[in-house]
DNA sequence: GCGAATATCCTCGTTCTCCGAGCATAATCA
DNA sequence: TGATTATGCTCGGAGAACGAGGATATTCGC
C-alpha cells in the first residue's frame, strides 16, 4: 500500500527466483554447519539431481565446500556442505554510545578481525573513521553486503536516526562506497534488537521458532524473533517493553507515561531502592551494584532482589503474551536473573498451567557483541536473499 | 525441529511450486477484489504473457472470473479478477459455549447460508450435528476445505482441546468426511484468534502489517497480526493479553498470577467498582452495566469509565510492544471505549513522541461473526496456498 | 580378500514456468 | 475515420526441477 515507490520492481521475476533454491540452501547452511546433501535434500524436498545442480552452483560462485562426511554405515558416503574459505563476506559494524567496532563475517557468520575505536559522536568523524576501517578490512575481501547496528531504528537507505547519538539522519551510505566501484548494499538494524537477533541465530536461542529477548541498559528494550527475525512493527518502533506499564502508576517515566517497567529494574531503581540519588550513569552504577551484591553487602542484595522480582514478574506477563520457546535476557538483566528470588517471583508470575513447565529463561551468550554479530547476521540475510543472490550475480 | 514426523514429504516440491504465483494471484484477488490484471502484474512483478497463462489457469480451475474493467482512458481495457460465483468453496464452522454455526464461503471470504443449532457440549452430539450442517450446506458445492473456530487452541488434525467446553480430545475430523468420499483439509483455529484474522483480513484491520486484536468477553484475549496472519506461539498459547500484570498486584487472579489485566476490565471489575457480587454471568452483567451507563447512571457511569481507563492504560502499553498499524476491540471492549476517559486514559498510557500520532483504536466490524469469518479465511489460507492448490489439482 | 548389498551421486532427456518480442485488439483522441 | 495508446495473446527460448537409470563408494558377510 505504502510501497509505491518500491513496486518499480521491473518484471525480472524469473532472474530472482532462479536464485530461490539457492537461498535456501544457503539458510540451511548456516542453520546447521556442515550438513550433509541427503539432509538438505530431506529437509527441502528435493531430489539428489536438484540438490547435485544448486551445490554445483553455489559451489562455482563460492559460497560452499564439500568435503567427505564421516560414514554413518553401508553404502557410497555423502559429503558435508560449509562456508567456503574464500567465499563472499560481509562487513559487520556496530556504533555505540562511544566507541565503534567493525567486523568481517562469511557465511558461518563468525565475526573475525575486529577493529575498534572510540568517537565522539562527531557524525563527519564516525564517517570517516568507519569508511576507512571498512575499506581496510574488506580488502582483498569479496564482500557483498554491510550490517550496521546502532541506536536507531532500522533502515535501507543509510540514512541513521540516533537521537542517543543526537544524530537526525546522518548518511552512511558513503561507508560501503569505500569498498569499490561496485555499489554494496548496506542494511542498518537496532542494537538490541541486533542483539536479540544474534541470540536467536547462534545464542541461546538458537532454533526457537518464538524467542524474546530483553535487555536492560538504561531502561529495558527487546524484540519479539520468530523464526530468528525480528518484529519490527509498523515504524520500527516495536520492541518498548520497557514501557509496558507493569511498574507503580504513581511513578512518572521520562518518556511521559506513568508506571513503565523499565525504570523499576534499572540503575535507577536500585538507586532509588538503596536510598541513592540518581546516578548520573545508570549503567555503570548498576554494574556496581551488582558486583557488591555478588559480594553479599546485605542491604544490597535486598535492593537488587527487588529489581530482580519486578523484572521476573514482567518477563511472565511477557510470557502470557508471546508464548515463547525461551526468554533470553541481556545486559544487566543477567545480573538481575543470578539475584536471590528471581525464579520463585518468576514462577509467581506464571499463570499456573506454565508452572510445570515454565519457559526457560536463558542469559545471552553474545555478551558484548551481540549487536555487531547480528549486524553481520543482517547483512548475511540480504545476502543470501533470492535478491541479494541475484543482483551479485548478475546474467 | 520438532517436526520430524512431517518431514516425510516425498520429492514434489515441483508440483507443489508449480501452483506458488497461482496462490500469490489468489491471495492478491483475495485482498483486493476486481483487481485489474495490470494491477497484478504490477505488484507480482509478473510479465503479462505469465498473467495471461496464470490467470486462464484460475479460469479454468473455477477460481476466477473475468469481466471488463470500467475504461480509465486511453488504450485497450484490462479486465478485472473476481472470485468465480461457481468455483470452489469453504465450509466454515463456529463452535461457541452453547451453540454452533456453520456457513458457506467461497474466495471473497463472505460467509452464506448460514445455520445455526443450540447444544449441550456433549461431543457426539456436536460431531453429528456439525456432520449434518456440513453435509447440508456444502451440497451441489466444491468444498475445499474446512475451518472451524472454537475456544480451544489451533490444530491441524481435527483433534479438538477445548477446556471451556470440557472437551480434552475431541476428535472433529469427522465434520469433512460427511462433504464425500474426497478427504478434505480441516483447520482448527482459536475463536479469539480468528477473530482478529477476520478484522486483519476485511475488518477494521484490513490492510495492516502489523494489527493487534484485543476482546473482553470473560477477562481478556487478543492476538498479534503479521500481515494478517496471528501470532501462535510455540505452544498456541500466544495471546494471552488479559494476564499482563497491568493491574493491582495484590489482586489474585484465577489463573494463579496476580495483578492480572483482564479481572480489570471485565464484568467482575465492574461488579467490583460498582459494590455488586461476583455476577454468575460476567458477559451478561456486563453488557447490562454498559447500557445502564449509556443511560446516564452516575455511579454506573464512574465505573464503567475507571475499567475503561484500566483498558486504555493497558493499550498503550502493547501499543508499546508492538509498534502497531491498528489496534482493534472486540466484545465489551466496544463499550469500554466509548465510555468517557477512554481516549485521555489511553494519550496519558502512551510515550510523550506518540502522542501526536496515536496508534488509532478502533472498533471491530464483524460483531458476533469474526470467530465465523476467520474460520472461513483459515481454510482459504490452506486451499489457495500452494500446497492446497496441487493437493485440489492433481497431475 | 572378494563379491553382494546398500546408499549416494551424476547424467540425460522431459516437463513446466516465466520471459521477451512481436503482433493483435480495443479503447480514446483529433 | 485514422492515429494514438494501452493491453492481451502467441510463440519460441531459457532455465529449474524431476524421474529413471547408470556409476560410484562404502560396509557386510563369507
Amino acid at each position: 500500500m505504502s510501497a509505491s515507490t518500491e513496486t518499480g520492481r521491473e518484471p525480472g521475476r524469473a532472474r530472482v527466483d532462479r536464485w530461490r533454491t539457492s537461498a535456501e540452501v544457503l539458510d540451511e547452511v548456516r542453520r546447521t554447519p556442515g550438513i550433509t546433501r541427503v539432509e538438505l535434500a530431506r529437509r527441502l524436498g528435493l531430489s539428489s539431481a536438484s540438490v547435485t545442480e544448486t551445490v554445483t552452483r553455489l559451489r562455482e560462485t563460492g559460497w560452499l565446500c564439500e568435503h567427505r562426511a564421516p560414514v554413518q554405515g553401508r553404502g557410497r558416503p555423502t559429503t558435508s556442505l560449509d562456508a567456503a574459505p574464500g567465499g563472499p563476506r560481509v562487513v559487520a559494524v556496530d556504533v555505540r554510545h562511544e566507541d565503534w567496532r567493525v567486523g568481517l563475517a562469511g557465511l558461518d557468520g563468525e565475526v573475525t578481525g575486529v577493529v575498534a575505536a572510540r568517537h565522539d559522536r562527531d557524525p563527519a568523524g564516525v564517517t570517516a573513521g568507519l569508511c576507512r576501517a571498512v575499506a581496510e578490512i574488506g580488502a582483498g575481501h569479496r564482500v557483498v553486503a554491510v550490517g550496521l547496528a546502532a541506536p536507531a531504528p532500522g533502515s535501507d537507505d543509510g540514512l541513521v536516526h540516533a537521537t542517543e547519538l543526537a544524530w537526525d539522519a546522518v548518511d552512511l551510505g558513503s561507508v560501503t562506497r569505500c569498498l569499490g566501484p561496485e555499489p554494496v548494499p548496506l542494511r542498518v538494524g537496532n542494537d538490541a534488537t541486533l542483539a536479540g537477533v544474534a541470540e536467536a541465530r547462534t545464542g541461546a536461542a538458537a532454533g526457537a521458532r518464538t524467542a524474546v529477548f530483553l535487555t536492560v541498559e538504561v531502561g529495558l528494550g527487546g524484540t519479539l524473533l520468530l523464526d530468528g527475525r525480528p518484529h519490527l512493527g509498523a515504524h520500527g518502533a516495536a520492541g518498548e517493553y520497557g514501557h509496558l506499564p507493569f511498574g507503580d502508576p504513581a511513578r512518572r517515566c521520562a518518556c511521559g507515561a506513568s508506571g513503565c517497567w523499565g525504570p523499576e529494574v534499572d540503575g535507577r531503581a536500585l538507586a532509588r531502592l538503596l536510598g541513592d540519588t540518581v546516578p548520573a550513569d545508570p549503567r555503570s552504577y548498576a554494574e556496581a551494584v551488582l558486583g557488591r551484591c555478588a559480594a553479599g553487602d546485605g542491604a544490597v542484595v535486598a535492593a537488587v532482589s527487588a529489581a530482580a522480582a519486578g523484572l521476573a514478574r514482567g518477563v511472565a506477563g511477557v510470557v502470557h503474551v508471546h508464548d515463547p520457546d525461551v526468554v533470553v535476557l541481556g545486559g544487566l538483566a543477567r545480573g538481575l536473573r543470578a539475584a536471590p528470588g528471581f525464579d520463585e517471583a518468576y514462577l509467581r508470575g506464571l499463570m499456573a498451567f506454565r508452572r510445570d513447565r515454565p519457559v526457560p529463561v536463558l542469559d545471552a551468550v553474545h555478551g558484548d557483541d551481540g549487536a555487531l554479530h547480528g549486524a553481520a547476521a543482517l547483512a548475511l540475510d540480504h545476502a543470501t536473499s533470492p535478491e541479494g543472490l541475484a543482483a551479485i550475480n548478475p546474467g
